[in-house]
DNA sequence: CCCTGTCAATTGGTAATACCAATATAGTTT
DNA sequence: AAACTATATTGGTATTACCAATTGACAGGG
């Protein structure tokens, strides 16, 4: 018999939870503001402090975002995965996304909704659209795997995917990475892409597989001809 | 040209990146304690709510535990994710398991070190002792999942193994599940592992893969028959 | 009537101080 | 040597204060 250590929940744990299932129950929508912190102290009958370490916790799951001198704003975010040290480098990403997001990929062909389809379908256009500009930011190439990852009707599948292209964006030499070969002209392969929907259309998973995986060995060797295989 | 938003970092996230460093550096080893709050506090000129706010990032990073009355301790852990809200089914947590720690294990073939062999013969061994006891925590399994993500050399791939695992300790939905399937004496089977360490051993990728796919489809079968495939 | 500037109120950020509760350590007693 | 007690050290939470950023209201000028 194994003994578990008994430790109950901090005050701010157990505040950060109520103030988290607000945002799930609809009571505070995404893009409303959070009642202030000294109200909500006065509300929840704990003190400011135990309000602003509540906050950090949802700040850092990406739930809420906090601006100096305005207000606690829910981002709409889906909880995100978060760490601290990230020492995960480009290709280490491109590797795993590999992995994932190919079989993500056959699980969406099997599984996809039209209205994820469509939802596609607007991301490819954003896509084409984001081509045209100089430094755009890739904020339609996200939603494309983003959507994918949802389809697979696997939310740790999902999770991962997200926080994937959020340590990619976030990361320093991530983005400086990023950075150099958008200078260089190497964009998303539109046509890759186009291929993947066309797999998901027709609800293909040996072929969205390959779509996927394709596509992300095209991503590899642009950037491994550029940086180096080791970097 | 897309302007960028001009954000400086709050003290908080300062601090705690200071006090990562730390640990990172060696400076306080796991096991260790770190100096009192107040003498944080002090040392760096800041506040003690700062240093508390600071403490709740590492917190919940998974690298520090804090025991009340008595100190902050580094665990030793690497940064694991985190999520707050987490709503990932046992059956999601084993399917991303089948795509990931499959591929995980073809690369590790490829890639363990004898000592990382030597520590899997290890964990094997451990797994052995713990199947003779009654209540087991499968600390041993995850140590050779681990293990096995570690020699994947892909920093992403070892976070994301061991956010799964800890996702399916702290889940209470997996937990009472997972006692559930202990209660009904269905223990992972021995054999599987010794598979997956043969094919490691031979540093055969392919015979890796399969093995571990047919490992975790054996979990998967066994929790299907417990508890039905939707859960 | 619209736009700009100013001021005050509201908001978050950080700090200092206080007190409570849990733990650890040291000393005393059996 | 072990057990018990007391004290010091530690984290937990609260109160209050002040600073800085933002927002909104109002007034004045074009």
């Amino acid at each position: 018999m194994e003994l578990q250590v008994i430790k109950t929940d901090r005050l701010y744990i157990k505040v950060a939870q109520q103030l988290s299932k607000l945002i799930r129950d609809g009571k505070i929508k995404p893009g409303e503001r959070f009642p202030a912190e000294r109200d909500l102290a006065s509300q929840l009958g704990v003190s400011r402090p135990t309000i602003r370490e509540a906050m950090i916790a949802l700040e850092i799951s990406g739930i809420i975002e906090i601006r100096t001198g305005s207000g606690i704003y829910v981002t709409g975010k889906k909880p995100t995965l978060y760490t601290i040290d990230r020492g995960v480098g480009p290709f280490e990403i491109l590797e795993i996304r590999y992995i994932i997001e190919a079989e993500a990929c056959a699980l969406a062909a099997e599984r996809i909704t039209e209205t994820q389809l469509a939802q596609l379908r607007t991301a490819l256009r954003e896509m084409e659209e984001e081509e045209k500009q100089e430094d755009a930011t890739e904020k339609a190439d996200w939603k494309f795997h983003s959507i994918i990852a949802e389809a697979s009707q696997n939310s740790a599948i999902y999770l991962v995917v997200n926080w994937l292209w959020e340590l990619r964006n976030q990361s320093v030499l991530s983005t400086s990475f990023l950075e150099s070969i958008r200078k260089e002209g190497i964009h998303p392969s539109l046509n890759d892409h186009k291929r993947i929907l066309e797999a998901l259309e027709k609800r293909n998973p040996e072929r969205a597989r390959i779509a996927m995986k394709h596509h992300i060995d095209n991503a590899t060797s642009a950037a491994a001809a550029h940086f180096g295989p080791e970097a």
